[in-house]
DNA sequence: CGCTGCGCTAAGCGCTCGCTCACCGTCGGC
DNA sequence: GCCGACGGTGAGCGAGCGCTTAGCGCAGCG
């Protein structure tokens, strides 16, 4: 987690913490097969597929198919958490913070879309108890990001009417990316993080 | 359930283009279950619950379950796209008109929130050809938005850099409320979309 | 060399899916 | 009062699902 990725645009290769091998490998395919076409209408057998492997062999890394799901959404959620913390605690103002706590997440929510994709939208396919775990992790997303934009309001260097609210839209804006984010379209993740922190610090009046 | 809808954002009760009234009913119910389940994780036989008649009677009235999502694709977008139309083509400067769009435009993802759902999230569940239908409204939705902020552009009331990249953002925004939204919930729908058209009148930098 | 443990496969179980089909009650027209 | 049309049902088909189980090949080790 504390891993080299300062990084532009591509991050460090991830799942890096998944092992064995074989585990990884399933585990990847999963995240692609329920990127594409979502976690229902992904069988279990197009996951063994796309790893190189019988169905059956599923079963001794992962003890069912939501199992997979929820490792995938805890550490997507992890990883995405992680990156607004490092943003929120750097030094400097609270523009300079808001803006590089929207790239960076907006960054990830492109460049690593299919995970992304995953993470944020297949999260009612999970059980009660594996959801209400999620649900701990995104209040945390919102804390932080809150915690920015109430840091400015204080200092004088926002102008904002409702932080909740604006919060909220704020971490919409940058979720929804997941969604329309096209690899092949006429912006990089990073032209996307720039244009966005500039459009987030007009939403929050940044002086 | 199905009650407490009474449309809060003043449009009128949907779906009454549908006949006859059994269509109707068996509609309504896919929209409610597709909203809250997902379009693969529904089954006709819980559609045909919902409806109160048995799974044959579906098959009277629609030809296959994709049929039925995209009906409701194709009514909801063209919802949609009405109620821009009318904000973007009544009196005012673009100011006026944008703030117009966002805000019932918003209120329609927010209060009819189980529609929106459908209409926006589950795209990916048709085939080539229905894709392509919906994909072709939503250019037009793009371009009813652009056309605003180009007009606001013009006149020098706003200040943007990006005119396509806004547009996207702003759209992204407005439709990711459908995600998020709760009705029991802080906000009432009215609420979103005031906070949401100051928002979108900030990003554009309108004086 | 034989034994053991383990990652993996081939086959398939029980179940539920989307969808079909033979049949039925109701009702307007003659 | 009978008849055909139509909207509906109960039962069930073939397919494909998530998941299980019996057994195989092979590396490590005496």
């Amino acid at each position: 987690m504390s891993t080299a990725e300062e990084t532009t645009g591509g991050e460090a290769e991830p799942w890096e913490e998944v092992t064995p091998d074989a585990a990884r490998r399933l585990l990847v395919a999963a995240v692609e097969a329920f990127a594409e076409r979502g976690y229902h209408a992904t069988t279990t057998r197009d996951i063994a597929g796309r790893a190189g492997m019988s169905p059956a062999a599923l079963y001794i890394h992962y003890k069912t198919k939501e199992e997979l799901l929820h490792r995938i959404s805890r550490i997507g959620h992890d990883k995405a958490l992680d990156i607004l913390r490092t943003a929120a605690r750097r030094e400097g103002g609270a523009g300079e913070r808001l803006a590089d706590a929207v790239s960076s997440f907006v960054r990830w929510h492109a460049g690593r879309r299919t995970t992304a994709r995953v993470v944020q939208y297949e999260l009612d396919a999970l059980g009660p108890e594996a959801r209400a775990e999620i649900l701990a992790l995104r209040r945390q997303v919102d804390a932080e990001v809150r915690g920015i934009i109430e840091d400015g309001v204080a200092a004088g260097e926002f102008d904002v009417l409702d932080v909740q609210g604006t919060t909220l839209a704020v971490l919409s804006l940058c979720i929804d990316v997941a969604r329309w984010f096209n690899i092949d379209g006429p912006r990089t993740p990073e032209q996307v993080g720039e244009l966005y922190a500039d459009l987030v610090l007009r939403m929050v009046g940044a002086k």
